[in-house]
DNA sequence: CCTTGACTCTCCCCTAACAAGAGGTCGTAT
DNA sequence: ATACGACCTCTTGTTAGGGGAGAGTCAAGG
């Protein structure tokens, strides 16, 4: 019979785990001395801890462990859990992988520009939701506020209230602005002239990065986020949009304190 | 300003997150109701929130996080984190890729003999140990009790006690085998005739596979640790050691019960 | 003005696998 | 007898929140 430390000396686990494993039921001592409490394990009982030591370094929870001693080990179910396994560490991997490229990145952020001018971007599952739009080509992309106006004006008048921050989503950029201007509703009324009502799709991954102050800037925003697109090997794989997260009101083209959140869609290649 | 789940909606993170946040103090909201407690937030903290979450994707710990918004996120703390980080994934992934290997080389054990016989191999560090010993060459494995009598017989004539169990070191196979039969002990009296004392070094990564029974079946427990060090990219940098874990009684050699524990020093190639 | 349903609050317990430490008992060697 | 190390139980802490109870609050509709 061996105490605890030396069993603990033999087999290089502490003693602290030792009575972890015994409190919940995977390596009860063999013996124990009702009058101290003194734990005695056997010797023949060192290949159980040794079998659940070469499980726990699969990555085994010692839930599972426990479970697949007291079954006796059944080939077919330690199969089972490490196939799992196999497909978690994969998983786990590109996850790491994934991580190491937006360090990576981060850091040639900073090389490259050691200013303050950090640029936060962000991985969000963004859910479908339902828009009131109006859709046109612009010229540029200060020339919204005439679409802005038919689409205010028509909510205004069926006594409408937006659900959230408003946005616009840019079908494309050449020759002109392919622009979409966006008030999310709760509920359909028929459309009218040129304001539409539909679904924004939800998107999987959508790289989002904030944009704190005048519009007059925006630009390095978003060179900044398609940079961090292209470093950790997304692609862009819809239109961009730019929600307005404060409530809007004039002059916020020029208002230092502007909050807006420009979107991309983006996939793995 | 902006109630708790609004914010939440915006910036896709629970409610409870931002609580949580504000508890530690990492995003205060801008005010709280002192009559009914609800938070409000303004929108000029989502670009904090936003900076949290995408230092949080690069893995760093909230602290973290909190201290480098605290002091305005200088730019050469932050690349020192993140290098640390850089490295820090970097070893898990070798360690993400090192389980790999084991659950696959399991996998492939279990497929080849799907039979309870499950061999269990474990990596553990060895601490360097005194001992006194005896070394000879001998014909074959089951000859060593001359070895065994000429030291337990000197130990027992200087009233010297092991303090843990007996073990064999192999320094070599070809022609014959060399073998070195040592029991750990405290102190080091003054060597006599064929018995030495002196320190077994310490090993960083001991391959370790137990073997239960009587001594018959022992080739096959060896056939499987030399099979799992291959499997796992590892070779054998020492000499392999066989320790006796069951206290030394006659008859041993077929006792069913016996445990002895297969040891190979190991190292990546 | 009242109700209803959605939001929000605090408080408490839970996670995995132990580690740290307090305060007390046991065993054995001198 | 005493010292010292080994051992015991019990509580608390670790990360980043999740789940739920029970109660209070907000905004809209009737």
């Amino acid at each position: 019979m061996l105490k605890i430390g030396m069993l603990a000396n033999l087999s290089r686990v502490s003693v602290k785990t030792l009575r972890y494993y015994d409190q919940i039921g995977l390596l009860k001592p063999a013996e124990i001395d009702t009058n101290t409490g003194y734990r005695y394990y056997s010797i023949n009982q060192y290949p159980r801890l040794n079998r659940i030591l070469a499980l726990k370094d699969l990555d085994l929870s010692l839930e599972q462990i426990a479970q697949l001693l007291d079954e006796d080990l059944p080939a077919a179910q330690l199969r089972g859990m490490l196939r799992l396994k196999q497909v978690e560490i994969h998983k786990r991997m590109e996850v790491e992988m994934e991580k190491l490229a937006r360090v990576e990145a981060r850091l040639e952020q900073i090389e490259q520009e050691d200013e303050v001018a950090n640029y936060d971007v962000v991985l969000k599952k963004i859910e479908p939701s339902l828009v009131a739009s109006v859709r046109d080509m612009i010229p540029n992309y200060p020339q919204q506020g005439h679409l802005w106006d038919e689409l205010e004006t028509y909510l205004y008048q069926h006594k409408i209230n937006p659900i959230g921050p408003c946005l616009t989503l840019y079908h494309s950029e050449e020759p002109d602005i392919d622009a979409e201007v966006c008030e999310p509703v709760d509920e359909a009324p028929p459309p009218q002239g040129r304001v539409k009502f539909h679904e924004l799709p939800g998107v999987e991954s959508m790289a989002c990065l904030v944009h704190h102050g005048t519009f007059v800037t925006i630009g390095e925003s978003y060179t900044a986020i398609l940079k961090w697109i292209e470093a950790n090997g997304y692609q862009v794989s819809g239109p961009p949009r730019e929600v307005y997260l404060q409530p809007a009101k004039k002059g916020s083209q020029t208002d230092p304190n502007t909050v807006t959140e420009i979107q991309f869609p983006v996939e793995k290649p």
